[in-house]
DNA sequence: ACAGTTTGTCAAGTATATTTTACATATTGA
DNA sequence: TCAATATGTAAAATATACTTGACAAACTGT
């Protein structure tokens, strides 16, 4: 499914770690993991919280990154 | 949820039904009316066959519109 | 008034998103 | 050199997205 590096770059511009997003938006830690390694296809409503929290929209950090 | 009438609305601007949109992303027609309805939260990527197949974008669908 | 299509909904099943626990490795700072 | 933090990954369990089949109500055109 290939890596989602735009989350990857957009949580390293705010200096966060994938424990501190996944707390941020109530998931495991392994589910940020999984995410930006493109283990699997989130859900829009977390992809959402995602994207609220790191200042960004849907279309900036999910557009074009899935398939 | 809430339901997603911005989804609804580009689907109706192109004369299509619920059962059309379906198959052009390779779903059942009760999912297609279940995220219409806000009965539930899709995955991204079945989001992102959506905006394609109605030549809208994930922030033109689906940003603001679940909770 | 009737046939065909569209939509809403429900119940039972299957696929998969997400959790929890756990372990290994790499990196950074004291 | 050591402790702490960050990341990658894996297996088993749970929650929920999605399917299939089915029925009813509303709307459309004839």
């Amino acid at each position: 499914m290939g890596k989602n590096l735009k989350l990857k770059a957009a949580r390293a511009a705010l200096d966060m770690s994938q424990q501190k997003l996944a707390e941020a938006v109530s998931v495991s830690r392994q589910t940020i993991n999984a995410i930006e390694n493109g283990d699997y296809n989130p859900t829009v409503n977390l992809c959402i919280a995602i994207c609220k929290t790191l200042g960004k929209t849907l279309d900036e950090l999910f557009w074009e990154s899935e398939e």
